[in-house]
DNA sequence: AAAAATTATAAGGTACACCTTATAAAAATT
DNA sequence: AATTTTTATAAGGTGTACCTTATAATTTTT
């Protein structure tokens, strides 16, 4: 008795997870980068990736990593879409909060047909962008950003985005007022955290939040 | 990885078939019955049984057929409400046919918690029939909320509803972003106002208001 | 009371996506 | 070139909820 439709739902959810992970098309993501995502062990990621790639939705290199193919990149495309229309549905209209409406989107981009997926996005408007920041697919991002761990001292920017996303980076981010779309200037880089102004205020930031974090220089 | 949560989904679709199909709270519904409404062999459908008897969700009475526990009955009640409010939803705000918002609901039931359902049920104005007219359970209230007035200052908690309505204290709350689910922190009590947070913004909110937004301290 | 029809239960099987342990192969480092 | 580390693969196991076939127990009908 399975929904019948179309792709599983883990398929769809490893390939929207390479889709973020990776650092480019071309660029092949370890299976160690996402057996760390899911928090799976290192064979179960190497069986799995194996399916995926027997089905045509992953190119496999074997010690290099996974591509996505043509399909298997429209199929993670098209889910976070989903993802992202849900996540301002619940925020806009249901004022979840933000770190929570991450998780709860991630249940119900599963659950909803497309059709039902795109009334919605005329519902809201048509949003180009999820509360984040990050685009909505299959609109394109107009700005160049790079991660804050690797924005040097002294530069001043916007946070455009935090990518990937987590329930605990996001509930810090929060907590810092590093929405995206505020401007920031890097103080200093220490050893395990980079210091940065935001408004007024200075905030530390550990070096494993600054990965996440995603910042247009100016 | 299971979203860990509470009650299995099958547990939750068993428990409401029950509820829906049985003549009546004390009459026994057969197997026979529930099997031909999923679908499944006699087999599996007692092997189940017996398994949500043993865990409590159900009595069951050999060659007669089961009742729900009272645990069961409160299961069935909150998935036909979550149902039915996504129900409204997915006809009245996406013009989804009802056929198909049937079927989809079966499955966003199980997606989101509790909290969205009852900010969707806010959403909807709190609507007390599904389109055609069968009634939406209640929502229980499982916890304690006090006349947010009475809050101390300092206490933390969660808007839990406005009573008692009226148009323009809906409004007010609304642009306050003091919506039923948010967390808020009472900041300060003065003679003709009560100070709180909502997340990183202070309001001003005037005794009048005050006295009926109601706050469960967390 | 006997036969027929239901209902229960035992036994064994499937798919899925995880798990661990152990070994083999390749890559990176010394 | 040898060693260490990383990555791959083999083998066997888990739980859930479905499946079929076959037999046993009970209820209903004749």
């Amino acid at each position: 008795m399975e929904s019948s439709g179309g792709i599983r739902e883990r398929v769809e959810d490893y390939l929207a997870a390479i889709y973020r992970l990776r650092g480019g098309p071309e660029l092949p993501l370890s299976l160690t980068a996402l057996g760390e995502y899911f928090g799976f062990s290192p064979v179960s990621i190497h069986e799995m990736i194996l399916k995926l790639s027997q089905q045509g939705w992953i190119h496999y290199y074997p010690y290099r990593g996974v591509t996505l193919s043509a399909q298997g990149e429209a199929v993670a495309l098209a889910l976070l879409r989903r993802h992202r229309l849900w996540e301002r549905f619940l925020t806009d209209m249901l004022d979840v909060p933000w770190a929570e409406a991450h998780e709860i989107a991630g249940a119900l981009e599963h659950a909803a047909p497309e059709s039902v997926t795109e009334r919605l996005s005329t519902l809201l408007g048509d949003p180009v962008s999820c509360p984040h920041g990050v685009p909505i697919p299959p609109s394109k991002r107009t700005y160049i950003d790079t991660c804050l761990r690797q924005v040097p001292v002294g530069a001043r920017g916007r946070v455009t985005r935090i990518a990937p996303e987590s329930g605990d980076v996001l509930r810090d981010v929060q907590a810092w007022g590093l929405l995206p779309g505020c401007q920031i200037t890097v103080i200093e880089q220490q050893a395990a955290e980079i210091v940065v102004q935001v408004e007024e205020r200075l905030v530390s930031i550990p070096l494993e939040s600054a990965n996440v974090i995603w910042i247009e220089v100016l």
